[in-house]
DNA sequence: GGGTGATCATAACAAATGTTAAGTCATGGG
DNA sequence: CCCATGACTTAACATTTGTTATGATCACCC
């Protein structure tokens, strides 16, 4: 693979949300990274261990997710192509959840070593993962508010309006038609209930025409209400480099 | 107020999490600051705001929550002296929740400015707040666990012992009794219930002689018990400059 | 020292969600 | 081609949680 398709669609991320420039970047592309596939449902990272590289989403989804006592599941964060899932390992060493390929996926692999180099070197750069991690916070309290506050019928929508926003800005969004690889029983795990619920929810907004989702496919049927179940404010997304 | 005591709150916990020396944490209490005291209730930070500052707690309990449209509101977290609740605005200009005051409080505020500067001549503070930031998007996960797959029993118990964690490292834990100053509406805005449950699960929680709640002042009755309940793995905390 | 408003407590009932169970439908391997 | 498997679908029923309402209690202010 290219090095190009390696880091195009973090590029194309990082050039929305921190209008960083070619420069910046070239150093980035410089960085020597080693490629893996993962098969779906392979476990990337396990909870406890203590890896020395960061990890680059090529292609594919991936899920954080964390496994309590009783065996209930949560999936903390969905990530698509462009994100870097365990940059939190930079600076504290243990991966405090699991990190699971959703489907097949190629990942890059970044050494801890080289990364603070260029770090220290670019304090740019720096700043701008800095920015990124904190992004990926965003996106967790947001998720917060949503499980914690929203109906499960509006909390489906608004999982989906985030997840499109999020693979349009790296391209994987074609005639409002997109990728979401979760059984019913993983969306349930997204969204703090069970599959026998998740789908009735998917039951009541196909019979509603808000949204089909067929095989890991999502077609949106009416956008307007989409909208108006998700009240989806995408401002914790911070996609602009000013705000 | 003299600028140790504005400070030992934080030191105390960055020399556990972060085992920082003293030189290091010299240069932070070289920054210039100013004090602001906030009364219960009052907002220090709005959504949408673009603070110029950060702000240090250096005594009382705030809140980050965030409301949707219909009005239902969701507390994010819950910070206690020691805490900076705002870094995120150092590399993203918007506030994209509420910070609200829930007891009478005396916040630090610090410049971007001035702490942008230290960082760039020391960049093993930036890194200290890198991690301090990480921590913080790792506490939000596991509140998302704990809203999404704990019964809401067991969800307070462990709301109860995480606090508790947090609040020993800055000391302000005496005879297993120590202040949680939310009212029950807003313990149930922080698990995703209403103040109704969350009445009915306090008074569980004390008919099993596990815990009281009165007037703000947590009394632990059952340890054990408790720690059942609460299935609290600490690590997520990070206490220690190794993990 | 009595009003006033917030908080706490509890009950009855409604709605959302979980549990269990069963059957259907796709898909890939032998 | 058929079987095995996992995913999806649905239904009946149990449990949890929300809603609404009503008092009790507490803190504070005039």
């Amino acid at each position: 693979m290219t090095s190009d398709r390696i880091w195009a669609s973090l590029f194309e991320r990082l050039k929305t949300t921190t209008g960083a420039d070619d420069k910046k970047l070239l150093f980035l592309a410089a960085l020597p990274v080693s490629l893996r596939d993962f098969r779906e449902n392979q476990t990337v990272l396990r909870d406890g261990e203590e890896p020395s590289e960061c990890c680059l989403i090529v292609d594919g989804f991936c899920v954080r997710s964390k496994t309590i006592p009783d065996g209930r599941r949560q999936i903390l964060s969905i990530h698509i192509p462009g994100d870097l899932p365990n940059l939190q390992n930079l600076h504290y060493a243990t991966v405090d959840h699991d990190l699971v390929a959703l489907s097949d996926c190629t990942l890059a692999f970044i050494g801890h070593r080289a990364l603070k180099e260029l770090i220290r070197e670019r304090p740019g750069v720096g700043e701008m993962f800095w920015r990124d991690t904190l992004v990926d916070a965003a996106i967790s309290r947001e998720w917060l508010v949503n499980v914690g506050q929203r109906s499960t019928y509006n909390r489906l929508a608004h999982l989906i309006v985030e997840l499109r926003e999020r693979l349009r800005l790296v391209g994987r969004v074609i005639d409002n038609t997109f990728a979401i690889p979760l059984t019913q029983e993983q969306l349930g795990e997204a969204m703090g209930v069970t599959s026998v619920h998740t789908n009735r929810i998917l039951r009541d907004l196909r019979i509603d025409g808000v949204l089909e989702l067929q095989r890991g496919t999502v077609h949106i049927l009416n956008e307007h209400k989409l909208q108006e179940l998700a009240q989806f404010d995408g401002r914790y997304l911070h996609l602009s480099p000013s705000s």
